[in-house]
DNA sequence: GCAAAAGTGTTACCCTTACACCCATGT
DNA sequence: ACATGGGTGTAAGGGTAACACTTTTGC
């Protein structure tokens, strides 16, 4: 580190930017806002913002989840992702975003915050193939949808994609989105039941979704880290 | 994002962090520096400095590497770690940094370079438990060596912390250092060289170590994304 | 010869996979 | 009755772990 001259180290701006996922009619999905104003306006962007310069990283990606998004922390589950600085990544100043990664349930559509124009869910293979996102954030949320595939393959985040209570075959549902792949229901039931701290049964069952009554599971809460799952 | 206005948005420090692994005498070690200047005046730190206004997290990375270290990119591994900005996490001024993992060989002593007093490779295990690192460095290693840990499990790492030419025996030696563990030489063996994408045969043998000559290997380069070993 | 490290063979065990089969509901 | 999804049983196959054993050097 250098001596300390509040002249001599170059200003940067920073913000943080959300990818906030979600499984819904099948399909993974992700959190994008319309742009109001240029550069990019009208393009699909991340949610996200300024860091205010008393507040921390994490606090700030918390505050732009609920204003841009209207989701709490309680109901989803936020990580680091990477941050990225490009010199030019956006056009007026020089910016490094801190991105985070947000798994989410399939909860009632978001609302649109009023740094955004407009606020919807996206399909995330036809938004990457689109390859029209402002900034750099299809490169984001590419590296954030290959971070929640891999991640799911050995923790038990999976049911961060589920309501609070959920059945084997809706957690199923959820991988099979997220992997693009179909699993066999009879060794996945086996496999989540038979991990240890992951699954939680509540005693009640639903029959929600048809066929018989399935058990009612909770995630196990403060997941510290399980290890898990492939299939 | 919000519209811009160059008075709008607080002004942050970026620098670069160095979290640098290396396997020496059969332990994990990390290269510190000792801080010649206030904060934390005389402690051992991570090397790093400012990301300087038109270059890239990635090249500020590479720069300090050099100019701290001695070490050039063709040498090591180097992947981003995560992003520090507590609020007072310097108490100097508003300090976001972002951290990079490299994964080295033993190589010759580092050159101390301009910015530090002194710069040496220190084992990690007692530099966490003294708990003596400036800023919040004790935090970002402990990451660093949860990172390389881990991602030794699912990649081909390990060669990074081997010369150009290797034996398997060596690398071994490098997976034990950095886990801790004993591994049974025979199924080690097998295992990495029955693993595609992994090693490549010189055709050379040594017998520096003792014992019966040892074939001599080089990693696969460009190892997208090999699954790999445990044990 | 002896120690030391490299490397191969073999076997028991476990986890995954595939799939036959039964269970409990709604219609 | 039948369709639908939930859940259990079981056996084959692949990978891991433990370890006996052979190979090839230096001293």
């Amino acid at each position: 580190m250098t001596d300390y001259d509040p002249h001599a180290f170059p200003p940067f701006a920073v913000t943080v930017d959300l990818v906030v996922l979600t499984v819904r009619d099948g399909e993974l999905q992700v959190l994008l806002v319309r742009r109001g104003v240029a550069p990019y306006q009208g393009r699909w962007a991340l949610p996200g913002g300024f860091v205010q310069i008393d507040e921390d990283l994490s606090a700030a990606a918390v505050r732009e989840l609920r204003e841009e998004t209207g989701l709490r922390l309680d109901d989803v589950h936020l990580e680091q992702l990477a941050t990225y600085g490009a010199p030019r990544r956006d056009p007026r100043m020089r910016v490094v975003s801190v991105a985070w990664l947000v798994l989410a349930p399939d909860l009632p559509s978001p609302v649109a915050g009023t740094d955004a124009a407009d606020a919807s869910w996206r399909p995330v293979d036809g938004t990457l193939s689109s390859g029209r996102l402002a900034f750099d954030h299809a490169s984001i949320l590419s590296d954030g949808v290959e971070r929640a595939r891999a991640k799911l393959e050995y923790s038990s985040l999976g049911a961060s994609f589920c309501d609070d209570e959920f059945t084997v075959g809706e957690l199923r549902a959820a991988y099979e989105a997220v992997w693009g792949v179909e699993l066999d229901p009879r060794n996945f039931h086996r496999k989540v039941t038979g991990t240890p701290g992951f699954l939680v049964e509540t005693g009640r069952t639903t029959t929600r979704g048809g066929g018989r009554p399935a058990m009612l599971y909770t995630a196990q809460d403060a997941a510290v880290n399980p290890p898990l799952l492939r299939g």
